[in-house]
RNA sequence: GGGCGAAUAGCUCAGUUGGUUAGAGCGCCACUCUUACAAAGUGGAUGUCGGGGGUUCGAGUCCCUCUUCGCCCACCA
């Protein structure tokens, strides 16, 4: 009975149901689980939260994949590894997410349901996607201790957050400020910076007049302003201008006429043109800015029309004498330049802005109206009094909500900060001592130069969804009453126990904090008419906190005690800021320790026209898709494949037709449309934005690429390699091996190859090189195992002299190989594993160690450096080259592949004493039979020649000889040798080089010219012989 | 405006500190169902290394410059 029938292996790896039921081994057998193990070193990674919002794409596959390998091959190498799982509960994002459907499905707003069952439903929203999430992630082969999951909502994160916020609010880190804001009219809340993009509008540029009040004679009657928003005017508290504009001006000259002798001649015209106009400002302007700067020093004030107020001339750097009028407007309340100047200059602000958009009773006469509206009644009001000067067009770069995609407005809000210098600078430490390396390095820039700024932190998000900001707050008359409540609330038990802090802001606003969810406190708070915030913290605050919270701060415990600070950190580079900065500092702040000792930031997975990958795009890939159709293998050896250092990685995508599965390339056309028609089949297929009945109706098509053939078929190699490994393994019997000098010259070779191949995996996932890692190993395993060791292994196996000791090598390389590879590819390397071990149990060559039952828990392969023989991976490739000209030859004289030739070879006596006993592989790989070995054969008279390196290689031709190819072939190998040998002999007849190259370099050289001369020699006479034929 | 990165075969990408004739996979052409694997095997064709200048005995690699593309930050009355 063969193995064949004992473990019926198919020739396919059928992913679709190995890979699940290998998975739930795994955690039934506890293979992920990590626990404090005093004796072993641990090695930790938490898992970047993904966003509840939606499922994964393809770059969480990617930088979960990374995160995987290093887990896996650190698990291996015997430290305890944890991979902390979880997800982000994600603010804005997931809030905008539930209300657009709410608005879609019942065409509710979130105030038609109210703060708590707002707050419900996104729960049940995030219950629904962190299982999908979990579930992509479980397909995917993640190996997280699935016991620890956390969310960056959940109690113990919520306990973490208080904690920390209330640490640095009774540190004064925490305090509340006016600031102006991203003001969505639509979702009526605050976004981020980070939500919002810029897009070019065609919009105009008004230029108008204010009438200067009782000016004195000889002074001008009228200031002029321009803008592109003439109804903030309503909002103006001042107008601007220069403090010193003739010496800001020859500022600003001196710069051009720097820039001007720096540039190219392209674009110097631009540059005299703005020098020129800079001339006439001095003559035409300048005087009256000097004129109104001592106005304004001198307290002069302004008519500001509609609303007729009385507004300041002041005097700020803001307002530049090169641009425009040279005087600004000064709208603080709705601009943020604007928002400095006064408070520089001590001005009111005044909000014009209710927080739907509409104009509040400060619009003067236009309250209620919409700012579109406002604006033409803005704009026909100064006409009509003669305040309009003129109207240009002009294109401007408006922010839009990334949310609802409607215009932003600046608002000026309450906003809570933390403020950032100490924090921000322990953080920058931590990266200049060395203590986080950021990789690559050129990361750091970035890093460094945001915290350098040291800007305080907006903290507060006006949503519902998050953590409620902690305090409890009122805001009295008067500072006497405030500081009344202040001293009720110092001599509370409560206070003197630690659990709440009392801050008070200028002028009589009390602020509580409470350490801890507490609902009698809160009680007692609001029966002295305080409030409660209604404000969240920004998502990032919770995820700052992420290495330690998921771990059990601010609880002492052994986890935290053991598996903190974390080891590495895998993400992408666009939250380098954003997240780990404030992981760092957070870190540092809470425990005095870094959260992790490395970042390593992966590139980003962008589609075939180079754009990022996003949902609101289309371009996205569900790697469930990339799954179904090659497998978790295929997707995470492709996706380390592609991992390389400077590079992002360009994927071009497809849809799968459902009907005849052609491949349909995703274009900018179709990748948004709810159906696409196959142009192969004709027939549709819809889409991911299918959501209509009747686009539902169509097949759905999966997205996937082919940039996964590749790691497709590599996967389906090893399995077919290991296939013919066990089908051989008949009969196998351990023996541990005495020495490898007496080995035949293949299996130290093999060997040799493997303990070098084996350095380097190590090295390069150390060093994060995935895709170095997986050429390697890639060529390795095809090239070398299968293609070679392999096929030269088959006469070997028939012999049963021999049998049993390929047999060892075999198991012993293919087990080696596949722990090399589980991090990589866990499945098929574990679903491989298992057949072996059913074979035989001790692989190990020398010490013939029992093999663990799991590969996930085996140890991980150790280079045997006694192996390395870099001489005879040398020599090696003299086979390689000798079996390529048989195959060459055979090939270009269409010798079918059934017949037999024979060659003779011209060789030194040395290569003939490693190459001869090889014979037999010729026979069995090129089907040749080599007759001579000599440095002067006897060649027959009708050949077929071909020169490698140290050897003429001539076949016996007698029955096969195509004499025309054969001349032409040589001749056009001739012209090619000619030029290599002119080249050299240039090279090496200059003086230049002979004197000053390195004599190694020359020698080289020098040998390489021989070479070359001896194969045109060859190449002569070879075609000398075919002419006389 | 400041910074970072990229441009190499039809496509997607490698190419260590400068050193023989610049590589891989896919695709293409030809041949092969040779019992692990046609998702395979064997052979072949394909390159002004984005343009220009420089350093050097020698440049895909180092320097300058231009062009194109991508990203980050700042700013735009």
């Amino acid at each position: 009975m063969t193995n064949a029938e004992t473990y019926e292996i198919p020739n396919r790896f059928d992913f679709g149901t190995t890979c699940p039921a290998l998975y739930d081994d795994w955690i039934q057998h506890h293979c992920f689980d990590a626990n404090v193990s005093p004796g072993k070193k641990p090695f930790t990674i938490v898992i970047p939260p993904p966003n509840v919002t939606g499922a994964l794409h393809l770059g969480h596959a990617l930088n979960n994949t990374l995160q995987d390998i290093q887990i896996r091959m650190h698990r291996m190498m015997g430290f305890e590894a944890l991979w902390m799982p979880g997800t982000d509960h994600a603010g804005i994002a997931t809030q905008a997410v539930v209300e657009r459907r709410l608005k879609e499905i019942e065409n509710k707003t979130r105030h038609d349901l109210g703060r708590e069952k707002l707050v419900q439903r996104i729960w049940q929203w995030k219950d629904q996607y962190e299982a999908r999430i979990l579930g992509q992630l479980k397909s995917m082969g993640c190996s997280c201790d699935w016991r620890r999951t956390r969310f960056t909502l959940d109690e113990r994160c919520a306990r973490a957050v208080r904690t920390t916020f209330f640490d640095l609010f009774s540190k004064g880190l925490i305090y509340r400020g006016k600031r102006l804001v991203n003001w969505d009219t639509y979702l009526q809340t605050a976004v981020s910076d980070d939500e919002v993009f810029a897009a070019a509008v065609q919009g105009h540029f008004w230029h108008m007049q204010y009438r200067i009040l009782s000016p004195k004679p000889g002074e001008p009657t009228h200031v002029t302003i321009a803008t592109t928003r003439p109804e903030t005017m309503l909002g103006d508290t001042a107008v601007a201008v220069h403090p010193h504009p003739t010496e800001a001006l020859n500022k600003h000259e001196q710069l051009l006429r720097q820039k001007l002798s720096e540039a190219n001649a392209k674009d110097q015209p631009a540059i005299e043109a703005q020098l020129d106009e800079l001339a006439t400002r001095r003559v035409e302007l300048l005087p009256l800015l000097e004129q109104l700067a001592d106005m304004a020093r001198d307290g002069r004030h302004i008519h500001l029309p509609i609303v007729d107020r009385k507004i300041p001339l002041v005097v700020d750097g803001w307002a530049k004498p090169e641009l425009g009028s040279g005087c600004v407007k000064v709208t603080p309340a709705h601009d943020p330049n604007d928002y400095d100047v006064a408070k520089r200059c001590d001005l009111p602000m005044i909000n014009i802005l209710n927080p739907d958009g509409t104009l509040n009773e400060n619009g003067g006469p236009f309250a209620g109206l919409s700012m579109q509206r406002a604006r033409e009644k803005v704009v026909a009001k100064m006409e009509e009094l003669g305040l309009l000067l003129k109207i240009e067009n002009r294109e401007i770069d408006l922010k839009h909500s990334d949310r609802s995609k409607t215009p932003i407005e600046p608002f000026l809000a309450d906003q809570w900060f933390v403020k950032m210098d100490q924090l921000a600078q322990s953080a920058m430490d931590a990266v200049t001592d060395g203590r986080v390396k950021i990789l690559p390095p050129r990361y750091a820039n970035g890093y460094l130069d945001w915290l350098g700024e040291k800007r305080d932190w907006p903290v507060g998000r006006q949503l519902w969804w998050g953590h409620q900001i902690p305090i409890w707050s009122k805001t009295f008359e008067s500072p006497t009453q405030a500081a009344s409540l202040q001293f009720q609330i110092e001599s509370m038990s409560e206070r003197i126990a630690g659990l709440l802090y009392v801050s008070i802001e200028e002028p009589a606003t009390v602020h509580v904090c409470i350490k801890e969810e507490d609902r009698a406190l809160e009680v007692k708070l609001e029966s002295l008419g305080l409030i409660r915030q209604e404000d969240v913290l920004d998502t990032w605050f919770s995820s700052a906190l992420w290495p330690h919270s998921t771990l059990g701060w601010p609880e002492a415990n052994p986890d935290l005690d053991y598996f903190y600070p974390t080891s590495t950190l895998i993400t992408s580079r666009d939250i380098i800021t954003l997240w780990v900065a404030r992981m760092v500092l957070m870190g540092l702040n809470n425990l005095q320790e870094v959260p992790f000792r490395e970042v390593f930031i992966h590139p980003k997975i962008l589609d075939g026209y180079g754009e990022t990958m996003s949902k609101s795009k289309g371009n996205g890939v569900d790697p469930i898709d990339v799954i179904d159709k090659f497998g978790p293998d295929s997707l995470r050896f492709g996706l380390a494949w592609l991992c390389t250092e400077t590079q992002d990685v360009r994927m071009p995508v497809q849809y799968e037709c459902p009907h005849c599965e052609a491949k349909v390339n995703q274009t900018k056309e179709n990748r948004q449309s709810p159906t696409v028609e196959c142009e192969k089949c004709k027939k549709r297929f819809s889409t991911q934005w299918a959501e209509s009945e009747t686009d539902k109706v169509y097949p759905k098509a999966p997205v996937v690429s082919e940039r996964f053939e590749i790691a497709r078929n590599f996967v389906n190699k090893l399995w077919n390699a290991s296939r013919f490994v066990i089908l051989n393994l008949e009969g196998y019997q351990f023996e541990p091996l005495q020495s490898t000098s007496r080995l035949p010259l293949e299996d130290q070779w093999i060997l040799s190859r493997l303990a070098t191949v084996t350095q380097h995996i190590e090295s390069d996932l150390r060093a994060y090189k995935y895709a170095d890692a997986a050429r390697v190993i890639y060529d390795f395993a095809w090239d070398h195992f299968c293609s070679l060791y392999v096929e030269m292994a088959k006469p070997r196996l028939q012999d049963p002299a021999s049998r049993s000791q390929v047999q060892r090598i075999l198991a012993h390389v293919l087990d080696r190989m596949l722990r090399l590879l589980h991090p990589i590819t866990p499945f098929v390397t574990e679903a491989i594993w298992q057949h072996l071990a059913k074979l035989t149990h001790q692989r190990d060559l020398i010490t013939g160690e029992t093999s663990s039952p799991w590969i996930v828990r085996a140890p991980w392969p150790e280079a045997n450096l006694e192996h390395v023989q870099p001489e005879i991976e040398k020599q090696f490739k003299h086979f390689v080259d000798l079996i390529g000209a048989v195959r060459e030859i055979r090939s270009r004289q269409n010798i079918p592949p059934k017949d037999r030739v024979d060659f003779s070879v011209r060789c030194s006596d040395s290569l003939k004493q490693l190459l001869s006993p090889m014979s037999p592989y010729l026979e069995a790989m090129a089907h040749a039979t080599p007759t001579q070995w000599s440095e002067t054969p006897v060649v027959p008279s009708i050949v077929a020649q071909v020169s490698v390196p140290e050897m003429d290689v001539y076949v016996d031709l007698a029955q096969f000889i195509d004499v025309a190819a054969e001349i032409a072939r040589n001749e056009k190998l001739l012209a090619n040798l000619v030029k290599q040998i002119q080249g050299k002999e240039g090279r090496l007849s200059n003086e230049a080089f002979v004197s000053r190259a390195p004599a190694d370099i020359i020698e080289k050289e020098r040998q390489a010219l021989s070479e070359l001369v001896s194969q045109r020699s060859a190449t002569e006479e070879a075609i000398e012989k075919l002419r006389k034929l």
